[in-house]
DNA sequence: GGAGGCCTCGGAAGG
DNA sequence: CGAGGCCTCC
C-alpha cells in the first residue's frame, strides 16, 4: 500500500517521480507514459507530506487538468481536490479575480473572447476612419496578440524596431495606437482578453512584490505540462512564482512543439537547462504506445529536424504491420478508400469503430470524407465544429448575463441593446459609442445617462435607451439576490429573447429555441451542483461562500471553457475525424492520415523556411505517433480546393521516412468496382519499394476520369424528415419519429403547444416527447 | 429592417 | 466552391 504508486514505473520514470526538490526537466518522448509520471510525481509529493495547498500544475486545456486531477485522486489516498490544477488562463484568471483592485479592475470584470476582440477592433478602426481592408481585424488583433504574448505594452510596441518596422512596411504604421486604444476600451469595460489574463497576472507578480512573494510562498511546488507549447509570458510568470522554492517541474517533447503559430516557444525548453543550472533532467524514451515499425518510422522522419533535444524513443512493442502508403485518384476517391477501410476493418477484425481516426491538414478535407463515412452508414465523430456557445442565440442570452454582472462591458452591451427589436438603431448606438470614446467614458456610462447628455438622439431613442438600462439595472442588482438559475430565467424571460425565439416557428427557430432551453439546463445543474466541468480548486480565496452559485461565478467558469470540454458523452462508438493538431495527446488502433500532399501537408505557407518546415514535419510526427497498431498514409492526385481540381504531388515527407518501414502496395483505384483499373506499368511503378513518389503522379495524372466531376459533385441525400403538423396527433395513432422510427401514440398530456405525448416505439421503446418538438409523421 | 446580390478570401487553435 | 461580410434595394 505504502508505495503503491511506485509500480509499473519503468526505471527513468521512477528517477522522475523520486525526485522532489529543485528543477526538473523531463523530456518526454510520444507515448512515453508521460502523463503518468506527472500524476505520479504529484502523489509522490503528497505522499511526502506536501500539502496540496502548496502545489500548482498548470496544463494547457481543461480536459487535461480534470484527467490528471482525478488520477491523483485515484493514485493518492488524500483527497486531490486542493491541488491547484488546471490551465495557465483559469489558474491567473482565478488569482486575477482575487487580486483585482491592484490592478483597478473589479473581480467581476468580464472575459472578452476573440469574437469580443475582433469586434472591438473593428471599432476602433472604424472610430479611427482606417481603410478596413488595410487594416483587417483579424491582422490588427494578431499583432495585438503577439505583442501581449510577448510582454510588450502599447507604450513599447510604439518604440519596438522590430514591430513598427514590419507595420511600416505591411502598410499598417497605426497598429501601435490602436492597440493602446483597444487596451483602454478594455480597461473601461472592466474587461480582459484571454492574453490580459496572462499579461495582467505578470503585471500584478512585478509590480506587487507583496503579491508576489504571497504566491511565491504558497506556490512550493510548481510543474508545467506541455512545456514545449508556452509562450514568453507563460514562461515569465512561471519563473517568478518559482523563485522563492526552485522547485518547478517541466514536462514536455521538443518534438512534438506545433504551436508555434500561436506564440509558442520552442526555446523556452531548448534553452530550459541554462535558466536552471541545477537542473535535473530525466528522458523518458520508452514507447509504450506504437509497433516498433511506426515508432521506427516516426524517429526516421523527425531525425530530419535540426533543432531539437538528442533523444532516441524506442519499444519492446511487437514490430507489427508496415505503414500503408496509399495513393487515390481523387480527393474524393480517398476518402470512399478510408470509409471502406474502416468498414472491412471493423467487420474482419472486430475493431470498434471509435479505436480509428482519420486525420487531416486542414478543416476543409473534413467534408470528402463525411460524405463517405455517411454513404457507408459509419458512425463518426467531427471535432472542430462550430461549439454550442458559439451559436448566435447562445451568445445572444450570454451577453445579457454578462451584462447583469457587468454592466460596463461594451461588446455585450452593443450586441443586444437591440435585440430583441427596441427601436434603437445601429445610428443612435454609434453615436453613443464614438461620444463615449470622445469622453473617456464607458459606453454604460453614456447609456444610464443618456437624458443628460449632448448627443443628438431622439427623445423618443432616449426614452427606449433609458428603458433598456433600466432593465439592466434590475438584473444586476439580482446578481447577488438570486442562484444563477433563477437570475437566468428572470432575464430569459424579461429581456424579451425567449418570446422573440418562441415566435420563430422555422425549424431554425425551434432549434435556437431548445439551444436556449438547453442552456438553462446546464444553469440549473450548475445551481445544484456548484461546477461546469472547469477544474479549479476548491479553496475559495473570494471566502464567499454565498456566491458560489450565482450567475457571476457560472459566466467566469464557461469563459474558460471549450468545445471539447461540453463532453457529449456519446454511447456509440464513432470514428473520430480531426485535425492533426486537435489529435495531439490522443492515441488509437488505427490512425489514417489523408492528404499527405505537397502544399497541403506540408501546407503551402510554411516550405519557404528552415524553422516552419520544422513545425510542419513535428506536426506530422504528432500524427505518426497517435497510431498504436496500424498507420497508413493517403495522398490524393487530384484535389478539390477552391472549387477547382488541382493536380497534386505527394508529400516530401512520405520521402523523408525511411522507406523499409512502408509498403506501397495499396492503391485506392481498387475500391470503386466500377472505375477503370490501373494500367500495368502504373502498378508497377507502385509496386517499386522506391522513393521516387513524385515521378509516378504525373503520370498518373494525365487521366481524369469522365465522372469526375459528376462524384465530386454527388450530394448525400439529406435526411431532412419533415413531421407533420404537431396538432393533429392524437392518442392512439401510429406515428413515424426520425430517430425512433415507427410508434403508437399511448397518451397526451398538457395542452397545445406544450402538449406533451407518450409513446411507444417498436424499436426504440417507450419515449416522452414535445409535440411541438418531435417532428412526427402521422402514419395512421 | 431584412432579403438577396456581390465581393473577398481561403492554416492550424488552446483559453 | 462556399462561408461570411458588406452593401443595396425595397
Amino acid at each position: 500500500m505504502e508505495k503503491d504508486y511506485l509500480s509499473g514505473l519503468n526505471d527513468p520514470q521512477t528517477q522522475a517521480v523520486l525526485q522532489m526538490d529543485g528543477p526538473v526537466m523531463i523530456i518526454a518522448g510520444a507515448g512515453s507514459g508521460k502523463t503518468r509520471v506527472l500524476t505520479h510525481r504529484i502523489a509522490h509529493l503528497i505522499h511526502n507530506k506536501v500539502d496540496p495547498f502548496n502545489v500548482l500544475a498548470l496544463t494547457f486545456t481543461n480536459k487535461a487538468a480534470r484527467e490528471m486531477k482525478s488520477r491523483i485522486t485515484a493514485l493518492s489516498n488524500e483527497d486531490a481536490k486542493n491541488l491547484w490544477m488546471g490551465t495557465f488562463h483559469s489558474v491567473f484568471a482565478r488569482i486575477l479575480r482575487s487580486e483585482a483592485s491592484f490592478l483597478n479592475y473589479t473581480s467581476s470584470f468580464t472575459i472578452y473572447d476573440r469574437d469580443d476582440s475582433l469586434s472591438l477592433v473593428k471599432t476602433i478602426i472604424k472610430e479611427k476612419q482606417l481603410d478596413d481592408s488595410v487594416y483587417k481585424a483579424s491582422v490588427v488583433l494578431n499583432r495585438i496578440s503577439s505583442a501581449k504574448n510577448n510582454l510588450i505594452n502599447p507604450i513599447d510596441y510604439s518604440n519596438d524596431i522590430d514591430y513598427s518596422e514590419q507595420d511600416r512596411i505591411s502598410g499598417r504604421p497605426l497598429i501601435g495606437e490602436i492597440y493602446s486604444m483597444y487596451n483602454d476600451r478594455l480597461f473601461k469595460a472592466n474587461a480582459m482578453d484571454f492574453d490580459d489574463l496572462l499579461i495582467n497576472t505578470y503585471i500584478l507578480l512585478k509590480q506587487f512584490p507583496e503579491v508576489l512573494y504571497r504566491y511565491q510562498t504558497k506556490f512550493k511546488y510548481l510543474l508545467v505540462d506541455e512545456f514545449q507549447d508556452t509562450n514568453l509570458v507563460q514562461y515569465a510568470i512561471v519563473k517568478k512564482l518559482a523563485a522563492q522554492h526552485e522547485n518547478i517541474t517541466v514536462v514536455g517533447d521538443d518534438s512534438q512543439s506545433i504551436y508555434a503559430f500561436r506564440g509558442a516557444n520552442i526555446q523556452n525548453i531548448l534553452n530550459f537547462s541554462s535558466d536552471y543550472p541545477d537542473l535535473k533532467t530525466f528522458k523518458l524514451e520508452q514507447n509504450y504506445r506504437s509497433t516498433i515499425n511506426i515508432v521506427e518510422a516516426a524517429n526516421s522522419l523527425i531525425d530530419q529536424n535540426k533543432n531539437r533535444l538528442p533523444k532516441k524513443v524506442w519499444t519492446q512493442n511487437e514490430s507489427g504491420n508496415k505503414i500503408k502508403v496509399i495513393k487515390s485518384y481523387s480527393d474524393n476517391d480517398e476518402a470512399n478508400f478510408v470509409a471502406n477501410q474502416i468498414f472491412d476493418s471493423h467487420l474482419q477484425n472486430q475493431i470498434h469503430y471509435d479505436q480509428f481516426a482519420i486525420l487531416y491538414r486542414t478543416n476543409a478535407q473534413s467534408r470528402s470524407i463525411e460524405e463517405a463515412l455517411r454513404k457507408k452508414n459509419i458512425p463518426y465523430r467531427i471535432y472542430g465544429g462550430m461549439s454550442f456557445y458559439n451559436r448566435k442565440e447562445i451568445k445572444d442570452m450570454m451577453a445579457y448575463f454578462r451584462l447583469a454582472v457587468n454592466p460596463k462591458d461594451e461588446e455585450a452591451l452593443k450586441r443586444v441593446i437591440n435585440y430583441p427589436k427596441r427601436e434603437i438603431g445601429d445610428t443612435s448606438v454609434d453615436k453613443m459609442v464614438v461620444y463615449a470614446s470622445q469622453q473617456n467614458k464607458s459606453l454604460w456610462e453614456v447609456v444610464t445617462n443618456i437624458n443628460m447628455l449632448p448627443v443628438e438622439i431622439s427623445s423618443r431613442t432616449k426614452t427606449k435607451v433609458d428603458q433598456f438600462a433600466s432593465k439592466i439595472m434590475s438584473f444586476n442588482v439580482q446578481v447577488e439576490k438570486l442562484s444563477a438559475y433563477d437570475l437566468a430565467m428572470g432575464i430569459a424571460n424579461e429581456s424579451g429573447l425567449l418570446r422573440e425565439l418562441h415566435n420563430d416557428k422555422t425549424p431554425e427557430g425551434i432549434s435556437h429555441f431548445e439551444n436556449i432551453q438547453e442552456l438553462l439546463n446546464s444553469i440549473q445543474e450548475f445551481t445544484l451542483n456548484g461546477h461546469t466541468g472547469l477544474v479549479l480548486p476548491e479553496e475559495d480565496l473570494n471566502s464567499d461562500k454565498d456566491k458560489k452559485n450565482s450567475l457571476d461565478v457560472y459566466l467566469q467558469q464557461i469563459s474558460l471553457l471549450t468545445t471539447q470540454d461540453n463532453d457529449s458523452s456519446d454511447q456509440t462508438r464513432q470514428v473520430q475525424v480531426m485535425t492533426v493538431h486537435s489529435a495531439k495527446g490522443l492515441e488509437f488502433k488505427t490512425v489514417i492520415v489523408t492528404g499527405m500532399e505537397e502544399n497541403l501537408f506540408p501546407s503551402q505557407l510554411s516550405i519557404y523556411s528552415r524553422e516552419d518546415l520544422e513545425e510542419e514535419r513535428r506536426l506530422f510526427y504528432v500524427a505518426m505517433t497517435r497510431a498504436e497498431k496500424q498507420l497508413y498514409l493517403s495522398y490524393a492526385v487530384n484535389r478539390f480546393r477552391w472549387g477547382k481540381a488541382i493536380i497534386c504531388e505527394p508529400s516530401r515527407f512520405l520521402n523523408e521516412i525511411d522507406s523499409t518501414y512502408l509498403e506501397l502496395s495499396q492503391d485506392a483505384f481498387s475500391v470503386r468496382p466500377s472505375q477503370v483499373r490501373l494500367s500495368e506499368d502504373r502498378q508497377d511503378v507502385f509496386k517499386k519499394p522506391s522513393k521516387s513518389f513524385a515521378s509516378n503522379h504525373t503520370q498518373a495524372s494525365i487521366t481524369v476520369p469522365s465522372n469526375f466531376k459528376k462524384i465530386a459533385k454527388a450530394k448525400i441525400k439529406d435526411s431532412s424528415f419533415e413531421g407533420d403538423d404537431p396538432s393533429l396527433i392524437m392518442t392512439g395513432m401510429e406515428v413515424e419519429h426520425e430517430k425512433f422510427g415507427k410508434g403508437k401514440v399511448l397518451n397526451i398530456e398538457g395542452t397545445f403547444p406544450n402538449s406533451k405525448a407518450t409513446i411507444f416505439f417498436n424499436g426504440a421503446g417507450q419515449k416522452q416527447l414535445l409535440l411541438k418538438f418531435a417532428k412526427l409523421k402521422c402514419v395512421r
